[in-house]
DNA sequence: CCAAAAGTGTTTCATTTACACCCATGT
DNA sequence: ACATGGGTGTAAATGAAACACTTTTGG
């Protein structure tokens, strides 16, 4: 039987916080994510990614957030299962098995983390010049869990999780765009963007900038009865 | 720490093999999977997909590949991480987290393999009319595999690895027919697999039939380096 | 010569992209 | 009034689907 052997659970949460873009120096959105700094061997000092040990009678997403509670105190308002990393000597320690999960935080929320000493947020494509190497094999994992987004966010409707219950078009569309590292076209972008059913209009709008209300959009959930499989635009959420 | 929790890995191996279609009697490509009869508790007599325990210094890809050939004999020609279950009930002895592979074999190999009172090929889409309810949760396991296989052989290079070294664009169709379960257009799809790259024709032709030869193909790697990620049409296929 | 599948070309339709233009609001 | 982004319209470009047609083999 499989012994000798630990379980833990790992997670890359993503929120979008201004940030100075690499080329030049505006201030835009930028992705995030919340580092926690090891006290104890190995890699003592060193940021690696909130998590802990699975407890054996938790459901392996229940685990993930539980941790993520514990060391950043954030809910996420996403979350997914994004691979399971179990090479041999991942850890210095004894063979740990990581399953690794993704969230997706919004903004208040990830401002609301209390930074100290050993907790603190790093842009997600400086990690190396921020904070320097990090724990096992943490960095392997972030570049997988970006890689995902950015791809995933072309297909499925998950951008919405970074923003509030209702938003703008141009605010779902800075998100892609942040997420994405480029310009979109607004018009195309609201094209797609309601072709895809993923959101509806509200009856209200935000005012107050120097310009024409833009309408609020709410979150529409997938409809699932499409041909009996999952739908294409957004995979399982919790599975298992 | 993690304590009485036990880890394992489960594999989906997917084989297209000749059977009998649901719609009509005609003899046609179709997915089928080996399963394997439990003999003991629990769920002594139901079968289940092949798989066991993970040893402290294997990498979980080489447990995968190592209790399938112990249950089945068989050596996939592709081997990737499908997902990880972990529901706390899914095993009623205690706490049994299971990582799943997905795994595609080519029909020679498949029909390698000794079928006997506890190892039978079984097809993918009427599993409980063949074999009755499986064990754990497998059934959920296998739906997800499938349906995971269906949408990748959209975007991805994979339905190659039914086939062996050189194949031609017929056969290739066949395959992304059966998978899909529709008729593609043999012109289009020609043209697709031609611009996707993934494949480069040699300079032989398989003869025989009654009517002019096909030209053999060969399946092309993965460039790597397009734009410093992941190529999107081939996600990564062994990860920690 | 004929059947049957390989392989090419073309026409049509849908989708994406680019960009011009009007609308409504705060200053 | 006018600057600014919200929102709509439209034409060009690109890509997917449908299908006619030519090529080359075995029988």
């Amino acid at each position: 039987m499989g012994a000798s052997l630990e379980l833990a659970v790992s997670t890359v949460i993503l929120a979008l916080l201004p940030g100075t873009t690499a080329g030049c120096g505006d201030e835009t959105l930028q992705l995030h994510l919340p580092l926690v700094r090891r006290t104890r061997e190995p890699f003592a000092g060193r940021w690696a990614l909130p998590g802990g040990w699975v407890t054996p009678d938790e459901r392996l997403s229940s685990a993930a957030r539980r941790t993520l509670a514990e060391t950043t105190g954030l809910r996420p308002s996403y979350l997914e299962q994004l691979y399971t990393f179990g090479a041999p000597h991942r850890s210095p320690t004894g063979r740990v098995v990581s399953v690794v999960y993704t969230a997706l935080v919004r903004a208040p929320e990830a401002a609301a983390v209390e930074i100290g000493e050993n907790v603190r947020w790093a842009p997600a494509d400086r990690l190396m010049e921020t904070v320097g190497e990090l724990a096992f094999d943490h960095a392997e994992i972030v570049d997988y869990a970006l890689w995902r987004l950015r791809t995933k966010v072309g297909y499925a409707a998950i951008a919405q999780h970074f923003l509030g219950e209702t938003f703008t078009l141009a605010e779902l569309r800075g998100v892609h765009e942040a997420v994405l590292g480029k310009h979109l076209d607004p018009a195309n972008f609201r094209r797609s963007v309601a072709a895809s059913g993923a959101v509806e209009a509200t009856d209200e709008v935000r005012s107050g900038a120097a310009h024409r209300p833009a309408r609020l959009y709410r979150a529409v959930l997938p409809p699932g009865g499409a041909t009996g499989g999952y739908p294409p635009w957004q995979s399982r959420p919790e599975l298992g």
